[in-house]
DNA sequence: AATATTAATGTAAGCGTTTACCTAAAAACT
DNA sequence: AGTTTTTAGGTAAACGCTTACATTAATATT
């Protein structure tokens, strides 16, 4: 069913029609009503396509990111579904994954659909071997990105301070007494070594001799910060905090801690990173760097809808992190 | 840029082009070498629109939730958009909340944007007041519901037997000498309520006279299911057990125990629902009927699969849900 | 009442594909 | 060499909409 079966019920012309589903031009007030009723009973719904085709604008934005079903990525793209829909746009959602062919892909098949922009949330950075793909899609249309870094023309990026956030959290620790800082990481995206840079930049304010030597590495998965905080006991390495890069390394490390008898915070204190509602799920509660994913991603949006209007917006932002103090540091 | 400009620059027809783009007819490898050279050198990509325009299919899928940002749609969403994109398919996001009218607005998104089908995770069922939207989208595109029912000509739903799930879970804890089972939930969903009919069942069939004083309703947050262990502790009721809705609940109930110094699981067992991530962070870990959120999702989208290409498909399938167990409440 | 202005509606071209149908060239038969 | 078959490639219509331009009807102005 299309516009011509609608004009001719209605017994109007394919224009009238047209203006009425876009608000356009003049219509008599009786013909609207006489049109929207044929509309309503033969249940027809306009196809976006022939419209976009007409209008070379689908309303429709790609948002990608590595795995939605990382309670991270799920927050920022649920956010931004939100703050689109209420501008009228649609999500249209590409999960990556972490392989770049697969990145390339996924690009190609928003350029296909024609999205009107695109939103990346992280894992983007000048340096990477391969953005060419990133460079082809910023050549039609915007490209917004979330927590990367990459400058191109028409290409956005907000980003929390991480550096900073962390280098700050290592000064709070260390006013509270603490000296000997565990550093347990999982990624060495970009955001990972923004991490990493800034607890060694801290470490080194607060005096440590080699910043490096209380950095480990560790996958996303609980256990693994478990066997490591293991590890780390029986080696009978001195330390009296830990800081994580992610909020779920934390409560992994304080099972392990309490299993050993170690408690939290009066032994060792334990800082996560996301601020995500884990942080409060485990007991004791984490106190842990907020990287305002929410802001971030409202801001995206914003930002995306200036770029439509035209607005001057600036190519690059930074928003700074807070740490939301619980109980495993107490203020 | 479009397929004429490629006809162009290449020397060749737009249906040459067209036909190298959709890998049909015959065209000589020489000239499949050019055309591929000239539009890799202009970074061409095809308009969906126009192609679905002749075509009648976007190769694109609407998936609606009420809210990814809950761990338990974003699992389904992920896993459902990693099979769509696998078998060539877009996933189209629309979180639509738990508001009737912004439903029907979702799907009238859809169907414009001419998704081939509809993919809906929960919060649909038969008696519900209002599902003329659905009949709506099934009238042109199939529709699989996840966990909800809803019987319809080209409607499809899978649930998982939650209410045989929680019945089992009362008699398992029985078998352990359990007889005060508590039951707090936070949804009278579909699920939910089918969670609670499951419940009672158990209950009556190891002989308890009013199953319904033993429930409280909660909603999601846990500090909610803290509180209410609180009362529930002051009224001293008796209880040696609690089920929850869903994992968050049971977190939040374990914790109000223990500060309460009440032992997990030596005083009191605790069970709860979906078998999320969460169910390992907790200390100790949570016992949890498992949903199956991974099988329903896969077969989602197999089964949508099988619509398209027209083979016999089940109306209504039902799958099985297991307890897996961990601290809160050993074997 | 005649004219100018404005409102309402219609016609037709264009958006970028796919594909049925057609023609020309090449290959495979006699 | 002449005919048939196959292969390669082209032309033009169709998909469902928007919109510039054209036309007619209604209203305002003189």
């Amino acid at each position: 069913m299309n516009i011509y079966d609608i004009a001719e019920k209605a017994e109007v012309s394919i224009a009238t029609v047209s203006r009425i589903l876009n608000h356009k031009g003049n219509v008599s007030p009786k013909t609207r009503e006489k049109v929207l009723k044929v509309m309503d009973e033969m249940g027809y719904t306009p196809n976006a396509f022939a419209r976009a085709l007409g209008l070379d604008s689908i309303k429709m934005i790609g948002v990608m990111c590595s795995d939605v079903s990382d309670i991270y990525y799920a927050k920022a793209v649920s956010i931004i579904e939100n703050e689109l829909r209420e501008k009228g746009y649609d999500a249209l959602l590409c999960c990556t994954g972490t392989n770049i062919s697969d990145k390339k892909k996924a690009i190609d098949v928003l350029l296909s659909k024609r999205v009107d922009a695109i939103i990346l949330i992280g894992s983007v950075f000048q340096e990477s071997t391969d953005n060419s793909h990133i460079k082809k899609a910023a050549k039609s249309i915007p490209v917004i990105i979330i927590n990367g870094e990459f400058k191109f023309e028409n290409t956005y990026s907000i980003m929390c301070d991480e550096q900073k956030a962390m280098r700050d959290c290592v000064l709070a620790l260390s006013e509270k007494g603490h000296k000997d800082i565990l550093y347990i990481y999982d990624s060495d995206s970009f955001s990972g070594k923004r991490k990493i840079k800034g607890y060694i930049e801290g470490m080194e304010q607060i005096g440590t001799d080699n910043p490096e030597t209380y950095i480990s590495k560790c996958n996303k998965d609980i256990s693994c910060a478990g066997t490591l905080i293991n590890d780390i006991i029986k080696s009978e390495i001195k330390f009296s905090a830990i800081i994580t890069s992610v909020d779920t390394l934390a409560i992994g490390a304080i099972k392990a801690l309490t299993k050993h008898g170690i408690k939290v915070p009066e032994d060792v204190s334990v800082v996560g990173f996301n601020n995500s509602i884990l942080a409060d799920f485990s007991s004791p509660t984490i106190t842990s760097i907020d990287n305002k994913v929410d802001i971030l991603s409202t801001d995206a949006v914003r930002t995306l809808l200036d770029v439509f209007e035209n607005k001057s917006v600036a190519k690059a932002k930074t928003i700074q992190a807070e740490i939301i103090y619980r109980e495993s540091f107490a203020k």
